[in-house]
DNA sequence: ATACTATAACTGACCGGTCAGTCATGTATT
DNA sequence: AATACATGACTGACCGGTCAGTTATAGTAT
């Protein structure tokens, strides 16, 4: 047996979480790992028998946020609804998603500038948009075979969907006192489904 | 009269341009002062006789930026058209903006991450969506006072408006393959204002 | 024309603070 | 004793910013 009991998952977690916040806070390149150590209590010498250095503390943090993405995006459900309590019901999800997420919005957007000149984080961001549109494509589709929805393209309404989503999040960056995120995702996307409903 | 011409604006013109550059290639903190002056062919010294520091630089950078939206968004017209076509133009004239900033979009990012720490960039932010704001509302407003449109909350549709413009071009960063930001943005416009249109 | 002067424009070696990453040493558990 | 876990002082590369010195040019004097 070992002569210590194994405390490696522990120590990551611990260490992830406090990185998450020191990221958040000041930004990948401010962030010091002295900063991190002193938030998780353990010395920086222990930060680095966990993970091998501040680049693998990143993508760790990363790595873990898309995880919970995806696992939110392939909860498919509701293919008893009508095609508009179902587009509803995705972006309460949604709406759900984001606000868990909020506390890491910072490091997200410095992710995204990363976008451009990393190939990795490319694909990632390429394989999350793919994911949600291949739940929202068919969603709007079944609307429209069921006569539900006018004759539109399916993929430019999922897309408009998606830009209100991601749209309204950078608004409420912008200005978080004239943007109410929740109200304003759901009001945005009724607007968007009343456009496309045929008329009773 | 002066011994040499003065070329102070040229230079700070000719410095933007490099470090802005140098910016985006790299991000803020990956750009050394060193690569900006290899790339305006002037020495470090000389940027230091322009711009006082590095964050002075960023700053001059993103004031240029705003400047030319504000003088954009400031050019108001259309009184005469109908809502729906005054919108149509100002979607225009915004798919114009994007197009000519494209290429200084991973330091916007950054600069997005910076607002959550930064009260400047924050008021910045916030007068910018303001001015936008400003001009939609009122537009969206005569179309219900005409009885072009339902009667929606003409701040909501703004939002929506908002959302799309900006949302569109975040998910071109996600997969320029599968968005073309300019057919993407009006064609969601188009189906936010059929949603809201009365019916002939 | 030529030489001289004043000064704006520019240069780049250098300084000093910073911080990611290392490692010799120590401690707790079996 | 053996092993896993933990420490924090230390190192050295790095880079923003400085400044003593150099160069170019417009005007002036000869």
């Amino acid at each position: 047996m070992s002569p210590r009991p194994n405390v490696s998952d522990e120590r990551k977690a611990q260490i992830l979480n406090a990185a998450e916040q020191v990221f958040n806070k000041k930004g990948f390149d401010l962030a010091r790992m002295d900063d991190i150590a002193d938030k998780t209590g353990l010395s920086k010498g222990t930060l680095y028998l966990y993970f091998k250095s501040k680049d693998d503390l990143i993508i760790a943090i990363l790595e873990r946020i898309f995880q919970g993405v995806f696992r939110q995006l392939e909860r498919r459900e509701g293919d008893e609804l009508s095609a508009t309590e179902a587009v509803s019901q995705f972006t309460e999800a949604a709406i759900r998603d984001y606000k868990r997420m909020l506390h890491i919005i910072p490091v997200a957007y410095e992710f995204l500038a990363l976008a451009f000149r990393n190939k990795t984080v490319q694909k990632a961001l390429k394989q999350y948009f793919r994911h949600y549109m291949d739940v929202l494509v068919p969603m709007i589709q079944r609307g429209i075979d069921s006569g539900e929805f006018r004759q539109v393209d399916p993929q430019e309404v999922a897309i408009a969907a998606g830009a209100i989503y991601e749209g309204t999040v950078l608004l409420w960056v912008y200005d978080s006192t004239l943007i109410d995120m929740e109200r304003h995702i759901r009001s945005s996307i009724r607007l968007l489904l009343e456009g496309i409903q045929v008329p009773a």
